[in-house]
DNA sequence: AGTAAAGATGAAATGAATTCATGTGGGGTT
DNA sequence: AACCCCACATGAATTCATTTCATCTTTACT
């Protein structure tokens, strides 16, 4: 009798059991038994009259066919939950509620500083954030609507949409500066380097900036995991750090960090956000993505962005 | 436990019973008695928690909510449509069904000519045709996929795509001419009039050409229905018709007919394609609308359009 | 006011999806 | 190689939801 439509919750299960890629892991998901799981699928493969799923052994595979039929699920999915957020606001006055991720010091000092105004301009958002330096993971699996993140994510169906360049700086004391005699960027192999990592892969827009013969290989390097553990490091002269300006501009106005390489102007990473293509069809993320693409935070601004603080 | 989705059989009684406008109606379009539909619809209403459906008397209406809920029905079964339909392709080589509306000239002539080799060329592809004069209901009763018409349709959710101009022209058998005298748009006040209507609406395009002080009413007016009737009526020296020109291609080079006023270039109509917008996400639709939006019909073709023919 | 047509409602019946209990098979371990 | 463990498949029974049936209410039209 309903042969002409498709039984959602059919559709719901093989969707998500597109997702975990097991039939255990998504009968947890969705509160049902394995059995259910196994039963549903099987019921949608005789409905389309096609396998959906190809299991050889350990490895857990859609077919071209539920390929398909997965994107469609998106689009559905989302579709859904667009009406019900939308007659959520429209009848009770509900939130729209938007999961956020960025970087941890973005997120905490520049995001968290300009989301204010939205929030005050669209009281009827709720908003949470999740402050990571991995930001992929809670991409792929959903776990947040989308993110705004400085490293790239080339992840099939997922949009990237610019936001704005951010400048690195290299910091040090002055006092650290004077101590070390610090002029050139060789002084770099005798001195403490703070980074995020001990490969120094968190110094790489600023090795690239440097001609080849130049590209010395940084020696004592204290790793510190957080930005603003970097930062203070620096201001208590534990060694010379590389971060995003818009995390020192105060420190670097009010002399208390200098940098020591002021002619070298380090590559610039770009904000960009992130999201699944099919995501950009619900209404709250367009408000919200409308509202940060229009934004022009100043510690991004173009006086900040040119020139280097030089101060002594 | 599936508290997050929507049932789609709820959605697809909702979504039939905003089109049918009557419970009993969707009930014998869904096969189901009319006590279901009611259920199905309460529950629904329960599930999203606002009244879909507002009824004062006789006049059935969705409530404000019910509006947005149904367009995401549409959105929905559109996609659903979209899946099973490329799925059957996919798997076993299906057709592809469209069902296409079109004006009976323009279909019988120009369409049927042309879209052979878009069926050649989309062996995959099944194409029905409804030629009609009234085109809007079966395209707002989704009877078919989309029309192509010259009339407009100012409808909402309803896309609209150029496909080109259509020139009209005056004939009449250069017997009926000579014979009549025919020699400026003042002698129609004295000869017979071919028109589709009785008010003349179909010569609108000719009339507003001329000078206010030359919009002369036209009397004896013959009424013929069909445009090849007013078509063999001006070759066998009825009276003056008026019609779109490729339809007289032929005559007009071959002298069965002329057009007695060679110097009036009538106001060109537009053929367009007329599309509800969600449809235009099928695959199938955007197909054929691609193929009919890069044809350049002779029959509509530069030199056919710019200059009258003049034969005697 | 009366009647017909359309929708609402509640209880029973029908039917489909879930569960339970159990079977099968691949992978890793010793 | 034999074993076990884990993940999935399967069939019958049960449970739950939707449909139906019978009946009542409402509205419009004569």
């Amino acid at each position: 009798m309903w042969g002409f439509t498709m039984d959602l919750y059919q559709l719901k299960t093989f969707f998500t059991l597109g997702k975990v890629k097991s039939y255990t892991g998504t009968a947890a998901v969705l509160h049902v038994t394995q059995s259910a799981v196994s039963h549903a699928v099987k019921k949608l493969e005789t409905s389309v009259e096609t396998g959906l799923i190809q299991k050889k052994g350990k490895d857990f595979k859609l077919t071209a066919a539920g390929q398909i039929l997965f994107r469609s699920c998106e689009m559905i999915f989302t579709e859904i939950e667009n009406v019900r957020d939308t007659l959520k606001v429209h009848t009770q006055n509900a939130f729209r509620h938007i999961y956020l991720g960025s970087p941890v010091e973005f997120g905490t000092t520049i995001l968290i500083r300009h989301i204010r105004e939205f929030m005050e301009t669209n009281p009827l958002f709720h908003l949470d954030f999740l402050f990571s330096h991995n930001l992929r993971e809670p991409l792929v699996s959903d776990e947040v609507d989308f993110i705004i993140d400085c490293n790239d994510h080339p992840l099939p169906g997922t949009e990237k949409i610019f936001l704005f360049r951010e400048q690195y700086v290299t910091i040090c004391s002055p006092d650290y500066r004077d101590r070390h005699r610090i002029a050139g960027v060789t002084d770099l192999q005798r001195v403490h380097i703070l980074s995020m990592d001990t490969e120094t892969v968190w110094w790489k827009n600023f090795i690239i900036t440097l001609p080849p013969e130049m590209r010395l290989i940084l020696k004592n390097v204290i790793q510190i995991n957080h930005v603003r553990g970097i930062i203070n490091g620096a201001i208590n002269g534990l060694g010379i750090g590389f971060v995003p300006k818009y995390t020192v501009i105060n420190e670097l106005k009010t002399g208390l960090l200098v940098n020591p390489f002021p002619d070298i102007i380090p590559a610039a990473d770009h904000f960009n956000i992130f999201i699944k293509r099919h995501k950009l069809r619900l209404e709250k993320n367009k408000t919200l993505i409308g509202f940060l693409t229009r934004l022009q935070p100043v510690e991004f601004g173009a006086e900040i962005m040119e020139n280097n603080y030089t101060l002594t």
